[in-house]
DNA sequence: CGGACAACCTGGCGGC
DNA sequence: TGCCGCCAGGTTGTCC
């Protein structure tokens, strides 16, 4: 579920829970959530480190350790969260791997459907290397887009999806942004003129920083096993909107499938041309 | 290069 | 209530 926005309130939740604390123990029950090292050397690796930093690259969170890096990919259903070892275990049974710290406390992945991961690497680019630019960095500017976008012909939710091409939008913002940008999902991007570019430039920056503004949707992870809710789910204008009025023009929401992604867009607002 | 699809996994929900 | 099929916010690899 997590895209730019709710792996960034996750980051902003733990930072301070975990900047300066030393990782003691390491445990999983799956060890395929174990993404590299193997086990046994991901254990002797990161038993000791200290945390530096917390950060995120794309929808990657980022452990800065003193020799190596830790990373957490939440995946679908992945949460991760700092709470004290006595915090009962039973309490969310989907915890697949937890970091001990020299608080008494452990660092916990949670994750039902197993589909995040973990990983440590001396070397981020190993894992990050191949993804595109930040969308909300200041070095991703218009002319990058642009420039990103030439001799590409992709339908352009496939290609807003394409982590290689903008990295951290996922379903739901690839949705909110071409509804704020009144772009059809299935538009093919070299059809796109230069004032619809612009106009999707800037709704991806402002979609996702909307959804930072208000802690990502659905749950802030971050936040024990219970989870308060974010409330980025109720300002979408598209996503899971079907048959309901367009927020701008009262048409139905329709919803077709798109690059084997459910896709939402006003029929209206979002002509296909 | 682009598009379709399977795979990785489990839980929740609507329908009957 | 029980069972079944379908859906799900991600990514990667394969095949055409």
């Amino acid at each position: 579920m997590p895209e730019l926005p709710e792996v960034e309130t996750v980051v902003r939740g733990i930072r301070p829970d975990l900047v300066g604390k030393t990782i003691t123990s390491m445990w999983t029950d799956w060890p395929n959530s174990i993404s590299t090292p193997t086990l046994e050397a991901f254990e002797a690796q990161v038993v000791g480190q200290q945390i530096q930093a917390v950060w995120r690259r794309a929808k990657y969170i980022v452990i800065e350790l003193a020799d190596a890096y830790l990373l957490v990919h939440l995946k679908m259903t992945g949460r991760l969260y700092v709470t004290p070892v006595t915090t009962q275990h039973d309490a969310d049974r989907w915890v697949h791997v937890k970091f001990g710290l020299d608080t008494g406390e452990e660092l916990r992945f949670s994750d039902s459907r197993k589909f995040g991961r973990v990983y440590l690497t001396p070397d981020l680019d190993a894992i990050t290397g191949s993804l595109g630019p930040e969308p909300l960095e200041d070095d991703f500017t218009l002319d990058v887009m642009k420039a990103r976008l030439a001799g590409r012909s992709k339908v352009i939710k496939a290609l807003l999806l394409d982590q290689t091409f903008v990295a951290g939008i996922g379903n739901i913002y690839a949705d909110e942004a071409l509804f704020r940008a009144k772009i059809h999902p299935l538009r093919k991007s070299d059809s796109l003129r230069d004032e619809e570019i612009s106009r999707l430039y800037e709704t991806i920056r402002a979609a996702l920083s909307d959804g930072i503004e208000h802690e990502g949707a659905s749950i802030n992870w971050y936040r024990k096993a219970d989870g308060n809710k974010g409330n980025s789910q109720d300002h979408f204008y598209a996503y899971g909107r079907e048959g309901q009025p367009c927020k701008v023009c009262g048409t139905a929401m329709s919803k077709i499938r798109v690059a084997q992604r459910g896709t939402h867009y006003c029929p209206t607002c979002q002509p296909r041309e």
